[in-house]
DNA sequence: ACCGCCGGGTGCC
DNA sequence: ACCGCCGGGTGCC
């Protein structure tokens, strides 16, 4: 995986695309080489996280060779350095290019000779800038080196070799513009403290509604009608769809087109992406505002043709707006495609037709030239119409020329919606409910064994539907998915694919579409690091590129550059429309939602209860005060994780301790005692719900395994991790070292064992299943009618809840993780209904189904235990407490009094404020603040 | 490239 | 002439 650092043996193949590219002289693979080559060496540069890297000083080389390429170069502008190890000549080549991949030249042999080994070892980023250019055969260039502190020496050693000294001084960690002579002007700026940063940061994604656009109403086909902002975030998403604005830092300059912060000029426009984000809170209704767009916004504001499912004769046309004449009286056939008619645009309605449809449109236009005169002006548009090559009438060479080039453009006719598999449902239901119900837009789901992998088919559709996962399984083995020309791609929850290393991410950026849009409540979650992958899917010139992106934008923020800050800024805020909650429209607040009460219930233990806490407590505390005092809390962190669990789950309920309670302090003398607590291991964490996410595949872990050091991965994931690495695997997360040998998965028996297990054991109650029924039965006595989650980690918990539920009479039902998508969305129906007999509480377990999970029928939301992420609580609250709801909603959190779990609200709160977003802080104080939140929760 | 370098032509002044 | 000097050819890696 290409954030491990390699120190050896680095071959890439995009090195040899490049050879090729160079000898063939094709310009285009030579450009597609260079981002494949840009991408992955900044990707393999940017191992170490940016707070690692220093400065190494400057060096002015020479670019030599311009008079054989093409590529342009003007003052100030960036250039990227690639390695060219096949070069016939010097296998020390390194060559220079331009923003969009056009080659500029070669850096001087001798410097060369001195890069190739930096480079090719990995010992520093170079970057470099041409302040000047002199004649026509060679420039100056600026080389900045970049690495992490400890390669210092080797590097300034490597290259004293060579003859070269750094200058060590005023590096520049934004662009070149304004460094424009050898000289550079240092601007003196303080840089950003990590706690400003930090704010700007938090607040990246604030006030981003300001005054954009007015409002749009949605086509006639959308039944749903808008709420004012949803009829802004419409208007909004058609204007970036139909505009042709520049991106951000491009200014038109004569005949040529000039990035201000790259300094990078080109001939051709550069495209604004047609599309953004839509960041609004959850709940704001960006499956419906999205589902306007795609009826509304077809093509230049003209409304998605949709075929009619009526057998009535009357034809009303879906909007009148869109067409020449208002109601034409037409007798049809029942099965009518209407198209935005308009005479300036009738090649685009020609190409988006099959040739069934096709006949369709003949029909119509025969019909409607017949009965009105308007359209009899359109010969040639009828021609084509009926496939008629020849014209009444001398083509129009305005649109005769226009539609050469926008041909593959206009064939595009189909959305495709990508989202995680818990929101699958919501899609098909909201397309369902929000269109009207005598059209039907063509939405096809693009899941599950028997799915159409026609391409033909696919394109024809006015919506595909389909999961990352599915997605991302298809692009590994010709997928129809990427052959087809797409007019919108949409990637819901488009935070999900944060890591571009992903295989889904890869599938996502590989997707051709002239419209893309991403869909996220949350669009970062944890650092400007997630940023990139938003803008490479939005292809924001010339952010998509790696190299740019880090040189611009990241790697100054996160060294505190204001100027970086600002530019970051500027982007989001061109391609963001954000909304929260609290966010108004004229003064006025978005949604009213109903009030949220959140209250703490305190439990206590019996007597009982209290003994076997406090054993648990000391043993536990015993062990952990020892790996505080030998400092080794981080290599037995499983160990701690497990204890802490132990004492989580003594709050809970007696009989989700696991019963095989070999003694975890002691020191294993066999294999398979050794193998057996990492067993053990592995249930807690997983059943800790505190990470149950991959961080290779970013996916729930499918085949857990846990590595010694107590991170859980696929094992296919991190199978390929120590694969990719040979010599030395480590640990993505913590950098321990690994080997699959280590690596230990739960026996599936003994899931199943366990399971048995504890169903056979005589049911008995805890203090907490009784503050729980306490208030299930008090709300029954005041409301039938009222609906209930009861959330936990635990899903062993939710099992032992059933007992009392059952037997107190209440019908309930049960959301986890183990739910197929069929039975989860059957579930999610039966307690969202409003019959009397429906389901009046669900045992949901805190990681089941993702955000976008809608359970508005509930109005009351029992957390049985504190998280270690608050943010999973939240979600889960806001998964009742969201549009649609009617009730005041009331939360009740039990919390066990004097116990782990009070010290973890405590840590919960911590973190919100401190470490969870803090980046740029050293991973030495993320390691001693975890440290001292052990310490806490233990009471140390 | 209004350079440097190479190598062939040339050779008192 | 095993040199110096001249001037044309030439020029990334």
């Amino acid at each position: 995986m290409s954030w491990i650092r390699r120190r050896s043996g680095w071959t890439s193949p995009a090195e040899v695309d490049l050879f090729i590219a160079r000898f063939e002289s094709s310009a285009e693979s030579l450009s597609q080489a260079l981002r494949a080559a840009a991408a992955s060496s900044a990707a393999a540069a940017a191992a170490e996280t940016d707070a690692d890297t220093v400065p190494f000083g400057q060096l002015q080389g020479t670019v030599v060779g311009l008079r054989y390429y093409t590529g342009v170069v003007n003052p100030g502008e960036m250039v990227a350095l690639v390695r060219q190890p096949q070069n016939p000549y010097d296998r020390n080549a390194v060559m220079v290019a331009n923003m969009d991949g056009s080659q500029v030249g070669h850096i001087k042999k001798e410097l060369a000779a001195a890069m190739a080994f930096i480079m090719d070892n990995n010992l520093a980023k170079v970057e470099g800038v041409v302040p000047y250019r002199n004649n026509a055969f060679t420039m100056p260039v600026s080389l900045s080196f970049w690495g992490a502190e400890e390669d210092k020496p080797a590097f300034t050693q490597r290259m004293a070799q060579h003859g070269f000294k750094m200058n060590s001084g005023g590096m520049s960690t934004s662009n070149g513009a304004q460094g424009g002579r050898p000289p550079a002007k240092k601007p003196v700026t303080i840089p950003l403290s990590a706690e400003e940063l930090k704010n700007a940061f938090d607040n990246l994604f604030d006030g981003l509604m300001e005054s954009k656009e007015g409002e749009k109403e949605a086509a006639e086909l959308v039944s749903t009608p808008l709420l004012p902002h949803q009829k802004q975030a419409l208007s909004w998403m058609c204007a970036c769809e139909n505009g042709s604005t520049l991106p951000p830092f491009w200014e038109q300059r004569g005949a040529l087109y000039y990035n201000t912060l790259t300094c990078f000029s080109a001939k051709d426009r550069p495209q604004r992406v047609r599309g953004g984000i839509l960041a609004d809170d959850m709940g704001l209704g960006k499956t419906l505002t999205t589902i306007a767009l795609i009826l509304t916004n077809f093509h230049q504001g003209k409304p998605l043709p949709v075929q009619r499912c009526t057998g009535e004769s009357s034809v009303s046309y879906l909007s009148a707006r869109s067409l020449p004449c208002e109601k034409p009286n037409l007798k049809t056939k029942n099965i009518l495609w209407v198209m935005p008619i308009k005479q300036n645009k009738k090649c685009l309605t020609i190409r988006t037709c099959t040739s069934a449809q096709r006949e369709h449109y003949t029909h119509l236009c025969v019909c409607v030239c017949q009965e009105t005169t308007v359209l009899l002006e359109d010969l040639d548009f009828a021609a084509a119409l009926s496939g008629s090559t020849s014209s009444t009438k001398p083509k129009n060479k305005r649109s005769a020329k226009k539609a050469v080039p926008e041909d593959e453009e206009l064939s595009a006719r189909a959305t495709l919606i990508i989202c995680p598999l818990s929101v699958l449902s919501n899609w098909l239901d909201q397309f369902e409910q929000h269109v009207r119900a005598d059209v039907q837009p063509n939405v096809y789901l693009y899941y599950g064994p028997e799915r159409n992998r026609s391409t033909s088919f696919l394109a024809s559709q006015d919506v595909v539907l389909t999961t990352y996962n599915v997605l991302a399984a298809d692009h590994a083995n010709k997928s129809p998915l990427h052959a087809v020309s797409w007019l919108r791609v949409v990637l819901d929850e488009g935070h999900v694919i944060r890591n571009p290393n992903t295989q889904m991410a890869k599938a996502v950026l590989h997707l051709k579409a002239q419209r893309r849009w991403i869909l996220s409540g949350t669009p970062i979650q944890n650092s400007v690091k997630d940023m990139w992958m938003l803008l490479a899917f939005l292809q924001l010139k010339p952010f998509d590129i790696k190299e740019w992106w880090n040189r611009v934008i990241q790697r100054p923020v996160t060294q505190g550059d204001r100027a970086g800050l600002l530019n970051l800024q500027t982007l989001v805020r061109c391609i963001t429309l954000r909304r929260t909650k609290s966010s108004t429209v004229n003064g006025r607040p978005l949604v009213a939602l109903p009030k949220k009460t959140v209250c703490v219930e305190q439990v206590e233990l019996t007597p009982q209860e209290r003994a076997e806490y406090e054993l648990a407590r000391l043993e536990g505390q015993s062990t952990v005060s020892r790996y505080v005092a030998e400092g080794s809390v981080m290599s037995n962190y499983a160990d701690v994780l497990a204890i802490l669990m132990r004492l989580r789950q003594h709050c809970c309920h007696p009989d989700l301790l696991a019963k095989i309670t070999s003694d975890l302090t002691g020191v294993a003398t066999t294999p398979a005692e050794l193998r057996q607590r990492l067993v053990e291991k592995l249930r807690a964490v997983l059943a800790s719900g505190s990470d149950e996410e991959c961080s290779v595949c970013l996916e729930s872990v499918r085949l857990p395994v846990i590595t010694h050091c107590a991170h859980v991965y696929c094992r296919p994931c991190i199978a390929q991790v120590v694969a990719s690495e040979r010599e030395m695997a480590r640990c993505p997360l913590c950098r321990s070292d690994l080997t699959i040998s280590q690596l230990v998965e739960v026996p599936p028996e003994e899931l199943e064992g366990e399971e048995d297990g504890a169903r056979c054991e005589r049911w008995r109650t805890s203090s907490k299943v009784e503050a729980l029924l306490g208030n299930l039965l008090r709300l029954r006595s005041e409301d039938h009618s009222i609906k209930c989650l009861v959330v936990s980690q635990f899903t062993r918990f939710l099992s032992i809840l059933e007992t009392p539920l059952r037997e107190q009479g209440f019908s309930f039902v049960r959301l986890d993780g183990t739910l197929s998508q069929k039975r989860r969305a059957q579930v999610i129906q039966d307690f969202q209904s409003s019959a009397p007999d429906s389901p009046v509480i669900m045992l949901l377990s805190l990681k089941a189904g993702g955000v976008g999970l809608n359970l508005t029928a509930a109005s009351h939301v029992f957390l049985m235990e504190p998280a270690w992420n608050p943010a999973a609580e939240e979600q889960c609250i806001d998964r009742c407490h969201r549009l649609g709801q009617t009730r005041k909603v009331f939360v009740t959190k039990f919390i066990v009094k004097d116990s782990v779990e009070e010290n973890m609200v405590k840590i919960q709160r911590r973190k919100q404020d401190l470490v969870e977003k803090a980046f740029g802080s050293k991973n030495t104080d993320r390691k001693t603040s975890r440290i001292d939140d052990i310490r806490a929760l233990m009471e140390l």
